[in-house]
DNA sequence: GCCGTTTTCGGCCCGACTGTTTTCAGTCG
């Protein structure tokens, strides 16, 4: 059902593209991607809020957004869609990828030209006719065809734990530029979004351009982008491939400015200048203004604090209602990393993983938990090493061994079990009674049923924990064929934890589907699923999403002390 | 197209950069 708010929203996010080469004015367009992205983030099916008439109810949805999303319900069309695709076909839509081409160009040169793709586009400037359209230029020219060629090498979005480990890196190596002060990620990375563009970096010290200086002779830079006195763009070498860095300086009283606007996101500073413009003020990298005057900047604090807001969390930051929560003083108190307290879903070197029991602890106790769950896989899992009845028996033995040397510590009896062809659990039920806690995985037949066996799992008494519920890849895997909003309502009635694996390449439950098991009331089990020592590390990933989708302490089982989780679990 | 205890019409976020201009338009983040 969710599909039908999605189908809907890249409807309206084409109709904004297509009355963007319209010429039509920027508000418009504004309106309609506005309104996509709100039905995107929607938790309801969309045909629930009309059959209750709040469609219109939600802010940035008028009269006019309401009839064409019943008009798509009652009917599957939307009639001022198909209107403005008649006048903009589809591969005009396309060249507005194309880096420093705006719909203003495209408009001009399909009137003009009769530029209707790429291919035209090529030929047009090519010929030179391109160059000779009234405000063109070969300069103009000259950036389209550079548009062009990195359209075509594109760079895709890099993983969060790519994004993380060359931002720190750079950071590291920035440490030892003249006179820098400050130094922060910001963007989409400060965020914590699944996956990052490029990564922002903002800093602060007194000669802005000696500090850009040394930015760009990082020893892995293959190329300057840009070096000015206080930009600096350079693309590095790195393992993952090349990736572009973007610095800025900035003056030190507009640090907390600065780096409440370059993370955004766009959606979350429109509307905190919108609240600056009913107020009289103006908002800007550089600080708020009254008048001529700047009244704060120094830090976000004070910035946020000229609207009575607190700080609002990064990860909140998407115009998802945060602002006018925090405006009633009712923000949420969101999941810190403090507040964990163990990892339930690791690997250990009896399956797949290559740690030892012992070394599992280790680890753990440096990252100040007082549990793990280790979670091996189950004997169908062949190609994981997967532990027979017999070695998981042994392993149980094993584990009731080392806890017994513990003090303030305890390594959990786990398994990630798979759920079978016919929904039943890879262990016999005698064994599962032995161990703390149950997770069970779809690791085989991704089109079979799968709600409906995962769903049996959930009736499963011995089962407490599904994992990775939807089976998606961010590097390119579709997921399960799977209704995750079944399987959340199932959760929701039998009381069972959904997990969050926080592996990097999972991030499964991702943002979205969080927060729809957060209105239901399901726990979520956060595990990091590692095979290696470090991978623990990985645990702050998944605090990022939780915290994306605004989980607080109560929603996340692995904050609770060892003894009332087993005691919940044992329930 | 959306929105309103200063508005149902006339606003709608801000600034940098670039290139084309002779006072500004387009694009971007």
């Amino acid at each position: 059902m969710e599909n039908r708010n999605k189908e809907i929203a890249s409807l309206f996010y084409r109709i904004a593209d297509a009355l963007e080469i319209k010429g039509e004015t920027g508000f418009k367009v504004v309106a309609y991607q506005r309104a996509a992205r709100i039905l995107e983030d929607l938790t309801q099916d969309v045909a629930e809020l009309v059959a209750s008439g709040k469609l219109a109810d939600i802010p940035g949805i008028g009269k006019g957004m309401a009839e064409k999303i019943e008009e798509y319900l009652k009917t599957g069309r939307i009639k001022r869609y198909e209107e403005v695709m008649r006048d903009v076909p589809e591969s005009l839509l396309q060249l507005l990828e194309i880096p420093g081409l705006g719909g203003r160009t495209i408009h001009l040169m399909n009137k003009e030209l009769k530029v209707k793709n790429l291919d035209d586009l090529k030929r047009v400037i090519k010929d030179g006719s391109l160059e000779k359209l009234y405000g063109m230029g070969k300069k103009k020219v000259e950036n389209i065809k550079k548009g062009i060629e990195l359209t075509e090498q594109a760079h895709e979005r890099m993983s969060i734990c790519d994004a993380l480990i060359i931002a720190e890196e750079v950071m590291d190596y920035l440490k030892e530029a003249p006179g820098i002060n400050h130094i922060s990620p910001a963007g989409s990375l400060r965020r914590m979004k699944e996956t990052v563009g490029d990564i922002d970096i903002l800093a602060t010290g007194k000669d802005g351009p000696a500090i850009i200086k040394h930015f760009v002779k990082h020893p892995r830079t293959i190329n300057i982008l840009a070096e000015g006195d206080t930009k600096g763009s350079i693309l590095i070498e790195t393992e993952m491939g090349e990736r572009q860095v973007d610095l800025r300086i900035v003056e030190e009283d507009a640090y907390g400015a600065a780096l409440q606007y370059f993370t955004g996101s766009k959606a979350h500073n429109i509307k905190l200048r919108g609240l600056a413009k009913d107020r009289g003020l103006k908002i800007s990298e550089y600080g708020v203004f009254k008048g001529e005057k700047k009244i704060a900047g120094r830090t976000e604090e004070e910035v946020y604090k000229v609207f009575g807001l607190p700080v609002i969390p990064p990860e909140m930051r998407e115009d998802r209602g945060e602002i006018e929560l925090a405006l009633e003083g009712k923000l949420p108190e969101i999941i810190e990393l403090k507040d964990i307290r163990g990892d339930l879903h690791v690997h250990s070197n009896w399956s797949d993983g290559v740690l030892t029991l012992e070394e599992i602890v280790e680890h753990g106790k440096k990252m100040g938990y007082s549990y793990i769950a280790v979670c091996d896989h189950s004997q169908s899992a062949k190609y994981a090493h997967g532990l027979t009845p017999e070695r998981l028996a042994e392993q149980i033995k094993e584990i009731d061994k080392i806890n017994a040397r513990l003090k303030g510590f305890r390594l959990l009896k786990g398994t990630e079990a798979d759920i079978l062809a016919d929904g039943s659990i890879d262990f016999p039920e005698s064994l599962l009674r032995k161990l703390d806690l149950v997770v069970a995985s779809i690791h085989s037949g991704f089109k079979k049923n799968v709600t409906e066996r995962i769903i049996s799992a959930i009736k499963n008494p011995l089962v407490q924990v599904i994992g990775h519920p939807t089976g998606r890849l961010i590097s390119g895997r579709e997921g399960y064929e799977v209704d995750i909003d079944k399987v959340i309502a199932a959760a929701a009635q039998y009381g069972k934890f959904l997990e969050l694996n926080a592996y990097y390449d999972r991030l499964d439950l991702d943002e979205h589907n969080l927060k729809k098991a957060r209105e239901k009331g399901v726990p979520i089990a956060i595990g990091t699923d590692t095979h290696y020592a470090h991978g623990f590390a990985m645990m702050r990933f998944g605090l990022g999403i939780a915290r994306r989708a605004w989980l607080t302490r109560k929603d996340v089982i692995n904050t609770l002390t060892v003894d009332r989780l087993l005691k919940i679990i044992r329930k």
